[in-house]
DNA sequence: CATGAATGAGTCTTCATTCAT
DNA sequence: TATGAATGAAGACTCATTCAT
């Protein structure tokens, strides 16, 4: 099919794209490095894209929802709140060692400098913040956590992990499971005596 | 006196440069804004730096030593570990609010896209890392906060208190300080039932 | 083809940057001004060269292998060493006629302010005063010329003809053939009485 | 007197310059490092000399000049005419030695490329041609060297040491006399067997 | 007189985008 | 559809010159 063809093309940029844009600013990264890392010629990247800005908002599109998508789905697996939670910063773990790449999009640049996408991002956050707000809400329900502003805390959880487990403070690979588990007791059982 | 000229002029370019980088990519600020909005000529920017490249990253330094310089004054109030960690929220607040535009240099960009501050930025949030670090451990010591790692709980705890005064999620100037105490006492008191 | 399109550009570039460069120095001579006499964009010309310094120095190459080449050729006549000298000057003539802005990069900068060019520079002239101090080579193996320092001679017959042909000083079309032969004879003859 | 005083620096600028231009091109020399050569302040340079411009104007003029003076001194001495030719040649090389880097303004940029020299120019080559010729006229009148354009003689005879003295092209403080000596010889018998 | 900080006109160079092949 | 040579708008940076001290 012709449409399959013209999607891998798509992703095959993305993810070139992804890679160089990876620890360098929009206008260190050409679009002929584009090109050439996707194996292509200049101006095929014209094909699929209308211009660089906008390949550049689409790679951000892109790892933000596949991020989401994924971490939904970690979310949707049965058991308590607090296994479900471990489920989400089990997905960051593996997304970001993955997608190392494409992680750099999500959170890290979370005010986007993009204008245009402020509200998209916006509303990508909220998603996801409500993504773990509504296992902090079934938590309650369930009396697993205790009464509290569950938006607040969806904020802080996510917060705490992500800062936690910052791959450039840890070896996410040999320590990340197991500092996810005690940023989530933490976040469970607090720091007070 | 002429040293006195000479910075004051630096600290005129640099705070006229962080009101215009925020929000905007490094490459849609023109030295000839800079310069105007430092009300100077374009060549006298290049007396003070030698590029646009390294006036961003003084800039940057400037930024994060400006935060944890006051960071480090707020830690330093006497009293117990709860209300010495809130200090550091509330200076947070405050610093967001007075210098919107340099905070944005600070954990927002905190995988600096600037490779050559890659290291120098990891050490200053080490050192951000340590102060925080260093109040849990002294909130251990007087049995405030039950024996814990403190550098994963600094690690934490920052994360949590970032994101959930996130400006763009709340209204930092209405509820900044009710949050800030919200998510300490998360922090304290954990989420569990 | 493909090889045969660039050349001609190239030279193309080399042609128009003579001319302009003719009588100007470096940085009067705009790469606006080179493009446009190319008939070509200004993006063009640096597809060609990397900076318009190391054009000016490819023009430099250009002029004198140029030069070179011809007196070679010129020189390589059979005939008597008097007969071989007068045609190296009147291949002068006849290069300074047609290619008076190539000229101009080659005695007359001849310490060439290119610092880079120096070494290269030594090397061309050498070629040429070899050129000539063959030809007096053989005609002292002739008995055509006395015994005596060739390159000694292939400098002083090479620096007079140059000196009696500037065109500042002389009407090359009408008293060059005139002149050439004059010099040629001063230089076997004498100037004693 | 203050005259003395003025003088002096003008001439201090002068040298300074005259180092610095040597080899390098016009805008390769920055005012700056003129003012730094000279131990004076940039401002100080503007004092003596309207513009960059006219500095490197009245450095090839001061240049020029001076040779044109100590040629003159040198070829009046009495002698024969042979004796006067060569004392024009010891002249040259004793110039080039004690200050090459004025040599370089004199023969060697002689298609000045600063047009508003031109004619200039063209009248002190003129006077060093009738100093060199009015030598061979009287060493005709003399019966020392035959009847000949005694023009063409004097720029075939400066031609041919300007090259054979190239201090490119030979140690001039070794074998500079006995050059001189040779291209003078040449001169007089020529070349021919 | 001497100075050097401030200036901004002027230019090289880059690179996203186009389009003929 | 794919290409990459050609393009020129845009901007960082330089440096001669000025002038307040």
């Amino acid at each position: 099919m012709k449409n399959k063809r013209i999607e891998e093309n798509r992703v095959k940029i993305l993810e070139a794209a992804g890679r160089l844009f990876y620890g360098k600013r929009f206008h260190q990264v050409k679009v002929g490095e584009i090109a050439e890392a996707a194996d292509m010629g200049k101006g095929t990247i014209y094909e699929y894209f209308p211009s660089k800005e906008k390949l550049f908002e689409e790679l951000f599109k892109y790892s933000t929802e596949k991020y989401i998508r994924l971490a939904r789905k970690a979310g949707a697996k049965k058991g308590s709140s607090r296994e479900r939670l471990l489920a989400i910063v089990f997905n960051h773990i593996e997304f970001i060692t993955r997608f190392s790449h494409l992680d750099y999009y999500i959170f890290h640049i979370n005010r986007s400098n993009i204008q245009e996408l402020h509200s998209w991002f916006q509303e990508k956050r909220d998603q996801f913040l409500s993504l773990v707000g509504e296992i902090i809400d079934e938590g309650i329900r369930r009396g697993e956590i205790r009464a509290m502003d569950s938006r607040l805390a969806a904020a802080a959880f996510t917060g705490s992990f992500l800062a936690a487990l910052d791959p450039f403070l840890i070896d996410l690979e040999k320590d990340g499971k197991k500092i996810a588990a005690e940023v989530t007791a933490l976040f469970f059982q607090g720091a007070g005596a």
